[in-house]
DNA sequence: AAATTATTTCAACATCCATTGAATTAGTTT
DNA sequence: AAACTAATTCAATGGATGTTGAAATAATTT
């Protein structure tokens, strides 16, 4: 009864979600896993403003989606780039979190529900759910 | 050239990340994905008040991630459950964008990046970026 | 040292959003 | 019709968030 994915609040999971889920901030992340890249560019290919840009970089790395190093030649360029280890890790968990075969469509209340076998804690993905 | 996931805008994908990217949300859906399920179920199993589990259901519903129907017999239960094609498309649509192979680790700007073969419209995956 | 370049930080604003308690609707039962 | 039940809607609040313009850092170049 081994667990491959490290165990995860929801808590934590909407935080991840929460750096995603701008249209922007898709954007910057789209272009990001096309090639490394840093404000200026970003400002070119997308429009948006360095301070804006460099507002929401924060944020997706704050978040661990992201990573930045700065230029070993000329230290004014700060190269950012998508985190391999963690949109894969995030990738296999939307997958199992969102796996049609978890699903169960049985009827639990009301009228309808009334003769069907409760849900139990056992059946309860333990990757997917804690206790707060 | 045809495109198998139907092309969506960034604003349309961050309205349903949206819809995900809140800790009870997530929990009431992966409640839901156990089976079908009403405000009262979970509201004994979330321990969330009904009117505060009606407001994110309903987001959920508006996301598109859920559907609802009332019982044919007493109509005062509302069965919520989860979409089955919605979570496919968003499920599939994750799993490409965050494709490890998407990734090119080259550097497009910067002293380090001059001698690099710049991104062109072509290089980008139609499925994911619209104009505007 | 002064000017220039790349990027970040700061302050302010407007908007959205999760939560709460009370009131209301829809439907059933007595 | 009155009482009851499941669920929603409403109003209010406090906090988080995206955006903007200006100022400030950090690092290099002249």
């Amino acid at each position: 009864m081994t667990i491959a994915t490290p165990t995860r609040t929801f808590d934590e999971i909407a935080v991840v979600l929460k750096a995603l889920a701008d249209p922007n901030r898709l954007r910057i992340l789209d272009t990001l896993m096309q090639g490394v890249s840093c404000n200026g560019e970003l400002n070119e290919w997308l429009g948006l403003p360095p301070n804006l840009l460099s507002h929401h970089l924060r944020v997706l790395k704050k978040a661990g989606l992201i990573t930045s190093r700065r230029d070993s030649v000329d230290g004014r360029w700060i190269y950012y780039a998508v985190d391999l280890d963690a949109i894969a890790l995030w990738r296999t968990w939307f997958g199992d979190f969102f796996d049609p075969d978890r699903l169960q469509p049985r009827c639990l209340c009301g009228p309808e529900g009334e003769n069907q076998t409760p849900i139990t804690n056992l059946n309860l993905r333990v990757s997917h759910v804690t206790t707060n």
